[in-house]
DNA sequence: CTCGTTGCAAAGACTTTGCATGAAA
DNA sequence: TTTCATGCAAAGTCTTTGCAACGAG
């Protein structure tokens, strides 16, 4: 219940936020929307909603910690869904497919390595780039 | 000699070219630049090259395989020169410093990953954020 | 009621482009 | 000379902000 995730937020429930959180939720395949992706979705369900309202709930939801955000190479913010668990991407630079994967050697080796080199931690990401199973057929 | 590398890129050896290309070159310890950053250095330089000029060397440039470009996470692009090995990168979120690393581990394990989902890899990144040394004690 | 939200339009940051002038080969 | 490069200003993207109207608690 979407009610429930934005109140815990500290978030008035508010018809843009339900809404925007329920069409990050039911995307089945495709985990990563940009704030346009979004915002085309709620016109198709005719929802008068504003794309800097998209923009400021998207923001808001990511600072609660609710989505994360990511740069992918080249293009805009996508946003995706918090699902607790860390993972890293492999994107196709044809057809834009996104895919996730975790892989706990990596994930140590990178706490190694930035041990080694005095950091403190406080994010990673692993972006691999190439083209999909599809699009290497064509 | 830069003439030589523009030359080998096919590109004309005129002077914003050759300025461009040296102070990339000139960078010891701050490897990546951001177009305004080299723009800057060409005005202490009392150059008369517009900052247009500079995004279209820099996206020549990076056409010829003279410099790579990133999208480091929130900020702008930054270029470097291409030194032929690859390397990742860890930046500190606080004042910036971008330290680079390579991993033959990790390298392996990310052509792993994308042969097992089927993807042709082309290219890679790898990104840390965190706090370097000089950060973490302030 | 009160304060947080929204929509719209305007502003911003970064990057690219159009066009006439100017320079390299 | 011929072609490509440059400078400037204008246009483009993507994203954020200001402000008055509005809605949730």
């Amino acid at each position: 219940m979407e009610t429930h995730d934005l109140r815990n937020a500290g978030l008035k429930v508010t018809l843009p936020r339900v809404k925007i959180l329920q069409i990050l939720e039911n995307q089945a395949n495709e985990h990563h929307l940009t704030a346009e992706k979004v915002y085309k979705i709620l016109l198709s369900e005719d929802e008068e909603i504003g794309l800097a309202t998209v923009y400021r709930v998207l923001t808001q939801f990511e600072a609660a910690g609710l989505v994360t955000r990511h740069h992918f190479e080249g293009g805009n913010s996508v946003f995706e869904l918090s699902s607790g668990d860390h993972h890293d991407h492999i994107l196709c630079m044809k057809c834009g497919k996104v895919d996730e994967f975790t892989d706990e050697f990596i994930e140590a080796r990178q706490k190694e390595i930035a041990a080694r080199l005095g950091y403190e931690l406080t994010d990673h990401g692993l972006y691999l780039y190439g083209f999909c199973p599809q699009c290497r057929k064509s």
